[in-house]
RNA sequence: GUGAGCGUAGCUCAACGGUAGAGCACCAGGCUGUGGCCCUGGGGGUUGUGGGUUCGAAUCCCAUCGCUCACCCCA
């Protein structure tokens, strides 16, 4: 057994796995030029206190989940549990306020948090990310929601069910919550005590619960879209009317409420079956207040995040076809030491060329080297031994066809290229 | 953080108190220079780790670490 393993809740992607990620990051790549987003890169390691700021105190990635450490200097740093605080600080520090509005940008990394790992969740996963700043009309949601939906039509997916909501304003809020906690005040004996603590530390969760014996309370209690201030109503209804009117299906939730307390108006998720209890290949929402929050000017925006490693999954779970990277056409076969010399010549010839080639190591049998030939699937064999060097002619094994023909040293490299003619190499 | 199940070869698993095995994979030979199929052989393990019970532990007990699943929460 080795002796070290790869920390808990981080995993290695292998070489069998990345024609599904090649595959999805090709999809990034187009739907976010055709949406017109740009790409940025922000650092992994943040100050601690951006996301205190940012994300919230109290809410469960910035109390428990943080990888916080303090460096050499004794700052206090943490890898980045979510992309949205650090996109904002990029944006604000470099001044991309000057550029037309909206400012659409996206993100590809890793995030961390400290959960306990199951399937389809990890301490450290890779998210594509979205982020469109400065713009408060209900059709740039719209937009964004579309460009989610878009990426999951183009990967593949199917099953893939939009749920939408709005969680309101500072202004209109506060009034809800109190009056959810007024009315879940005269139930708390019926509710499960996970309730109880949720109704002193975040009553909007309150209706995100799975406990059976809280669902008749669930579902009598007071709904958030009929207290939403004239403000957010209008933004939520004006967003559901341009859904409708581009045919996208969506579930307005109610009890949909997310883990940051950045959020304002619109939140949504998008639910896909198949990765064990999980079921959120995508979540976001509009951030209104938090570039002012973070000392910038008062900046409205949206975004969301996606999960790669749970796209990777779903994918595999429905057998959605991806490309695999096309075998090594030629493979270079020696025998002795002079044979191996010209093999080593002729490969570098066949890759300036443009022709993916592979050359045997070692020294081994004709037998072995035509296996491995045959296993990495190849479709011909150079076979070059002392009698080809003596004659001046080499042998070309062709695998798919077990044909096999002379040619002159000096024409193999032209012979193979005509015989590969039509085969798409890149 | 809570609960449950499981850790044996690179992989999937057997052996369940009495000499650690199979299939697949790998390497070689059959075929002294010709792949896939077949046949034969070979290499590979301190049975996660540490302790305990026992004449004897992969097997029983305790601890610890890890994995998986569920809760919580999320992507």
């Amino acid at each position: 057994m080795a002796k070290f393993k790869a920390i808990r809740g981080t995993r290695d992607v292998l070489p069998e796995e990345w024609p599904y990620w090649d595959h999805i990051e090709r999809a990034i790549r187009k739907v976010t030029a055709l949406y017109g987003y740009r790409k940025i890169a922000t650092p992994i390691l943040e100050e601690t206190g951006l996301y205190v700021r940012g994300v919230g105190q109290g809410t469960d990635i910035v109390d428990k989940e943080m990888y916080t450490f303090e460096d050499r200097g004794g700052r206090s740093l943490s890898l980045r549990p979510e992309f949205t605080a650090g996109i904002m600080r990029a944006y604000l520090e470099n001044g991309l306020h000057v550029q037309p509005k909206p400012v659409k940008l996206y993100s590809v990394g890793p995030i961390f948090r400290y959960e306990r790992p199951e399937a389809g969740r990890y301490r450290q996963h890779t998210q594509f990310n979205v982020e469109a700043i400065g713009e408060q009309d209900p059709a740039l949601d719209f937009e964004v929601i579309a460009l989610a939906l878009h990426l999951f039509r183009e990967i593949g997916l199917t099953g893939t069910r939009l749920q939408i909501n709005s969680t309101g304003c500072p202004r209109c809020r506060p009034q809800y919550v109190s009056q959810l906690t007024e009315y879940y005040s005269t139930r708390l004996d019926v509710v499960c005590s996970d309730c109880r603590r949720r109704f002193e530390r975040n009553p909007l969760r309150l209706l995100d619960c799975k406990v059976p014996q809280c669902q008749p309370v669930i579902a009598e209690a007071p709904n958030i879209r009929a207290h939403l201030c004239s403000e957010c109503r209008q933004h939520f209804e004006t967003l559901l009317s341009y859904l409708d009117a581009a045919s996208v299906p969506y579930e307005v939730n109610p009890r949909l409420v997310r883990g940051l307390d950045y959020y304002t108006k619109t939140v949504f998720e998008v639910w896909v079956q198949g990765i064990g209890s999980q079921n959120a290949i995508c979540g976001g929402g509009r951030y209104d207040g938090l570039i002012e929050e973070l000392g910038g000017p008062p900046t409205p925006g949206i975004g969301f995040g996606s999960g790669i490693e749970r796209l990777v999954l779903t994918l595999q779970e429905q057998n959605v076809p991806v490309a695999s990277p096309s075998a090594p056409a030629v493979f270079l076969a020696h025998l002795g030491e002079e044979a191996k010399r010209v093999a080593l010549e002729m490969v570098q010839a066949f890759r300036a060329e443009g022709i993916p080639a592979l050359v045997s190591f070692g020294e081994r049998s004709l037998k072995a080297q035509l296996r491995d030939a045959n296993r990495v699937g190849a479709r011909v064999v150079v076979v070059i031994g002392e009698e080809e060097l003596r004659d001046g002619r080499f042998q070309l094994k062709w695998l798919d066809r077990g044909e096999q023909t002379s040619v002159p040293r000096e024409q193999v490299i032209l012979s193979v290229k005509q015989e590969l003619r039509g085969v798409a190499l890149d």
